[in-house]
DNA sequence: CTGAAAGCGCTTACAG
DNA sequence: CTGAAAGCGCTTACAG
C-alpha cells in the first residue's frame, strides 16, 4: 500500500472498518466482534503491521517500559558490575517481558533526577533501583521520590518507611544461618567481614544475625572480630591481608557478600592458609562463581528469580495503581567445601 | 501551569516566545538567539520540564533507543547468561548513554521478528545482537534482515557478506596465540576443546589458528585431539570427563572459551590431575572469574570495552546513514598460572 | 532569528 | 458492536 509505513488506517481500509476498530481489535478489546477481530489481526499479520510505540505512548501516556537503574559506587572502577545484580538482570527482563513491558537499562551515578529523566519524560512508567551506595544519603531521597509520586522498587532494603517499594532477603536470618553453621562446626572466633554501618542497613542486619547466633550459642561477641570491608573483591583481599598481618586470632570468616569472600579466599590461598582446615569461610549471595574456588564456597543463597519477580510485579502493580506489599524473601544455607564438615 | 503536566507550551508562555522556539532552544538549535536559548533553558529547569519522549519519537520517527538482544541457546537452562556478553553490557550502555541513546534489553529466543518487534514498531532505531546460536540457521536471516533495511550490529562474526554489521575479535590470531604459547612451553599433544563446526565460525577460526601454530612449529595436526564441547561450563566438564575415561594421551588443553575452560578445570581438579604440571590449560575471553581458579586461568583477552564501543558506534553510524566498516579487534595473551612457565 | 501551522499514529471518550 | 472526532506533545517545513 503506498509508499510510507503501514499504519492502522491501512489495515482499516483493507478490512473495511474504521481505524478505531482496528485499534480496538489489536488490543483485544471485548468491544469488537470476534470475527471482525480475527479478520483484522490476519490482515495486520499479512502486512507486517506493528503498532507504533511512540504514538501509542503519547496518546495513552504509558510507555509500557520500566527502567532498570544500576547504581555503581563511584569508588569502584567502571569496568566491573556487581555480579549479584547481573544475576537479577535476566530474571527481571524475562518477568517484564511476560507482563508485556520493555526494560531500559542504565548504569550510572546516582542522579537527583531519576524521576524526571525517566518517569516525567515518559521514557519509563517506573524504575527498579539496584544498589544505592551510601544509605544515609539515599534514605531521604527515596522518601521524597515516593512522596512525589515516583513509581519504583528497590532491592536490598527493608526499611518500614518505604512500604511496598522494598524487596530484600531476610538478612538477619541469613546472617544468623551463616554464623550458626560455623558455630555448629566448632568455630569460636568468627570474623565478620563487611561494612555493617548505617550506610548499609542490609549488611548491618546480617551482622545482627551474626550477633544473635553468638548469643544463642553462649559465645561472647568480640567487637575486634568485626572487620570493615567495602563490597568488592579487592577490598576483601586487602582486609584479610591486613588481618593476617595484625596477628589477630580467628578460626572462621563470615564475609557479608560472596564478592568479599572471593577476595578473602584469594588472600588466604596466597598466604598458604588451608581452607577449611585452618579457617572456615562462608559467604552471602551464592554467585555462580562460588563453585569455582577450591574448596568451593559455602554461602547463603538468595533466590534471584523470586527477587526479580517481586521487583517487577510490585512495580507494575504500582503503575496500575494497586496496593503492593514489601517482601522479605527467605534465604538458604548452601553447603559446599569452604567450612569443612559435610560436603567438599 | 495549572493541573496537567508541564509542556513546551507552558515554557513558551512563561518565556514569552512560541512553542516552536522552545523546542528549538532545548535541542540546541543554532537557529535560536543564544540569550533566548539560555532564558528558555533556565525556565525549563525551574519547572522541572522534560521533553516527552513519546511525542518527540512520534514526530521525528526516531526513538533514540537501541535494543540489545541477547540470544540464549534454547538448550541451556534459563538462569545463566553467557558471562562474556554480560561483560559487554556495561560498556555498551555507557557508550550509548554518551551518545544520548537509551538501551532496551531483551533476553530471548531468536524470533524471526526482531526487525518488526523493534524497528518497525518504533521501539528502537537499531539493534545489537549478541549470540546467534547456530550460524547455519542465522546466516540467511541476517542477510535478509540487512537487505530489508534492518539496522543492526552483531558481535563474534566476521563474515564478508555482512559489511559493517559485524564486530569480532581476531579469532584466528587468538587461536594461534594461545596454541603457540602452549607449544613454547614444550606441549606436544594439545586438545582443542569446543565446537569448531560451521555452526560457530568464530570458534572455527580459533581452530584454524590452532592448526596454523602447529604447522609453524612443525607439529602434526591430530584430528583425534579435536574434541567437541558446547559453550557451557557443564559441557566442558563432561567433555573432559569423557576424554580422561577414553585414555587418550594429551599434555595440554585449549578451551575455545573460558566458560568451557572453567568446566575443564573443575573436572581436572576433581580427577586429581595437576594443572599445569601434568596438563596445561588455556582459555579464551578473559572473564572476571578466570582469576578465581587455582591456578588461575591463562587466557586470550578480548577487549570488551573496544568491542562495545565499536558495536554502538557502528550502529549509530548506520542509523545516521553513514558508511561504517566492520572491525576485527586485536586479542592479547594473558598469562596466569594454568599453563606453567612464567607466572603463577 | 522567530512564529503559525501541520501532522506524526495512535487511544479513547462520545454518540449511536 | 462500530465510527467520527479529538487530541496526546512534540518537530519541522514554510514563510517572514
Amino acid at each position: 500500500m503506498g509508499s510510507g509505513k503501514t499504519t492502522s488506517f491501512d489495515i482499516a481500509h483493507k478490512a473495511g472498518v474504521s481505524q478505531a476498530t482496528v485499534s480496538r481489535a489489536l488490543r483485544d478489546s471485548p468491544l469488537v466482534n470476534p470475527k471482525t477481530r480475527e479478520r483484522i489481526k490476519q490482515i495486520a499479520r499479512e502486512l507486517n503491521y506493528r503498532v507504533d510505540r511512540s504514538a501509542a505512548g503519547l496518546r495513552s501516556q504509558h510507555s509500557k517500559t520500566i527502567a532498570l537503574l544500576l547504581y555503581e559506587d563511584p569508588t569502584t572502577d567502571d569496568s566491573q558490575i556487581n555480579p549479584f545484580f547481573l544475576s537479577l538482570l535476566g530474571h527481571i527482563t524475562r518477568t517484564a517481558a511476560a507482563e508485556k513491558y520493555d526494560v531500559l537499562i542504565s548504569f550510572q551515578q546516582l542522579s537527583d533526577d531519576w524521576l524526571h529523566e525517566y518517569q516525567i519524560s515518559n521514557r519509563a512508567d517506573g524504575m527498579i533501583l539496584l544498589g544505592y551506595g551510601n544509605y544515609a544519603h539515599m534514605a531521604a531521597k527515596l522518601t521524597r521520590l515516593s512522596d512525589e509520586g515516583a513509581r519504583f522498587t528497590i532491592f536490598g532494603l527493608s526499611t518500614a518507611d518505604l512500604k511496598g517499594h522494598t524487596i530484600s532477603g531476610q538478612n538477619l536470618e541469613g546472617g544468623e544461618l551463616a554464623t550458626k553453621h560455623l558455630v555448629s562446626l566448632g568455630r569460636k572466633r568468627i570474623i565478620f567481614l563487611g561494612d555493617a554501618s548505617d550506610e548499609h542497613p542490609e549488611f548491618k542486619l546480617r551482622y545482627e544475625g551474626y550477633c544473635k547466633a553468638h548469643q544463642e550459642a553462649g559465645l561472647p561477641i568480640d567487637p575486634s572480630l568485626k572487620i570493615l570491608s567495602e563490597n568488592q573483591e579487592t577490598a576483601g583481599y586487602e582486609a584479610v591481608a591486613q588481618l593476617l598481618e595484625s596477628g589477630l586470632e580467628f578460626d572462621a570468616l563470615f564475609a557479608v557478600t560472596d564478592l568479599i569472600a572471593f577476595g578473602a579466599l584469594k588472600c588466604l590461598r596466597k598466604s598458604g592458609i588451608k581452607v577449611p582446615q585452618e579457617i572456615s569461610v562462608v559467604g552471602f549471595d551464592d554467585l555462580p562463581a562460588a563453585s569455582y574456588f577450591s574448596p568451593s564456597l559455602t554461602t547463603i543463597k538468595q533466590d534471584t528469580r523470586l527477587a526479580a519477580e517481586a521487583l517487577v510485579k510490585n512495580l507494575i502493580g504500582m503503575i496500575k495503581g494497586e496496593d503492593v506489599q514489601s517482601q522479605q524473601l527467605p534465604l538458604f544455607l548452601k553447603i559446599r567445601g569452604s567450612c569443612g564438615g559435610r560436603k567438599t
